[in-house]
Formats: structure tokens, sequence, C-alpha cells
DNA sequence: TAACAATATCAAGATATATTGATTTAATAG
DNA sequence: CTATTAAATCAATATATCTTGATATTGTTA
């Protein structure tokens, strides 16, 4: 029951749908580009991308200090049938802003 | 996403599931049966039967005074793998107590 | 080591949701 | 019509979640 009620929770909140769509369509982000992207302030990207990864959505990739998340692989039945259901969102989805790593971000 | 969030939504509670899974497993239900069974209140009985009516789970047939609440049919996509999920939860499910309807229930 | 940048966490206030008991509505029986 | 019963709604309180700005943590570079 928890674990699906942790799933289910994540998945109720409308700036995390946005951005597991997001992730979902552009592939792998760092918390650089989704400020850029979302424009939304680091420490609420910060707590929605961690919630999405706790219940299973994404995963995290870090390579030094940067944190790269995309969507886990492979889903199981109902988190991937939730992602479909977000995929067939009629959304208007902000473009993707790529922050400038190479030299250095600072979002 | 409206709908995806009151769909979701309707799934982000313990209580909500307990009940679309009791009455899952035994099929229509009135609003007595359930008081009698879950020992719930009545008013908490009727809000999330509600909630999960108009997030498409359950349907109601009224006769008289009563009301009938039984799982929607045919559910979507979406609505059956969430279901299937529920029905797989290892939860402790009390006894269907059915009411005394023909006498005239007084719960 | 010190300074800096990216990300995570914390604390406070704002908003949403759940629970309860009381009241209202609607259908039926007398 | 009146009384009764099932169910829905309301009002108050309690609990949980979201947002923001501040602070802490971690890795990198000078």
């Amino acid at each position: 029951m928890d674990i699906f009620l942790k799933t289910v929770s994540a998945l109720n909140d409308e700036t995390r749908v946005l951005l597991l769509r997001f992730i979902d369509e552009n592939g792998e982000c760092c918390v650089c580009d989704l400020q850029n992207s979302l424009e939304m302030i680091q420490s609420r990207l910060s707590r929605h991308l961690k919630l999405l990864k706790d219940a299973g959505f994404l995963r995290v990739d870090r390579k030094g200090t940067w944190a790269y998340y995309s969507v886990r692989s492979p889903l199981d039945r109902f988190r991937l049938e939730a992602l479909q259901e977000i995929r067939h969102l009629d959304i208007k989805l902000p473009a993707f802003k790529k922050s400038n790593e190479e030299k250095g971000c600072k979002v």
C-alpha cells in the first residue's frame, strides 16, 4: 500500500507531471537545464525531482557537481501506463533551453 | 491535465484505495453495507465515494433512498491498470457485513 | 586550503485535503 | 402532511503538501 501511495502521490501534482513529461520528451536533463527551461527556482525543482525519483519514475546520474535526471528504465507496468497517460496529455511544454555546461553553467 | 490529476488524486488516499478494493471484491454495495463492514462514519464514506465516482472509478445506482455503488465498467486503460495494481496490494480487507435491507436497514 | 558553483535540505508561511459531528435533502411509509 | 431513514452537504478543526528564501552539503578549481 505504501509504495502504491508513494507512486500515486508523486503523480498528484501539476508541477511533477510537467517535469516528468519534459524530461521524457527531452531526455536527460541537469537541474540547470530545468531551471532555464521551466523557470522554476532551484529548491522547488530539487524537491519535485527527489519525489519523482523516490517514487521510481526518475533516475539520477551524478557527474561532478551536476545531477542528470532521466526517466528510469525499464518502468514497471503501472508506472509505464501512467507515463503513457502523461504523454497523451494536452500540455503546452516550454522549449528546452540548454545551459552552457561546457564553460561552466552558472545556471 | 485536470482530468488526469482528478483521477490520480482519487487514488491518493488510503481510505479510497481500501474502498475501491472492497467494492471491487464484493461487488455492488450500498452505503449501509460499507458502514457496517468498514466501520466508517457515514459522512466520511459519502465524501470518498463521491470522489471515486467523480474520478470515474465508481458508478452509483439509486433505488429509493439507497445508493448502490459499484466499479464502473468498462474502465479505460489507465484506470483499469490502476485497479489491477490495487487488486495486487497486500491489504487486510474486513469481511463483508450485509445490512438487513429487506427489513429496512437502519444501518 | 579557500573560494566558488551545483544541488540538497531546512524553516516558515500558504494552500489543500481529511475527519468529525451537525444539518440538509430526498424518498418512503403511515 | 408528518415522521422516519439513507445519503449528501456543511462548518470547524486537524493534518499534509507546496512554495519560497536561507542555509548546508558536495565537488571542483585556483
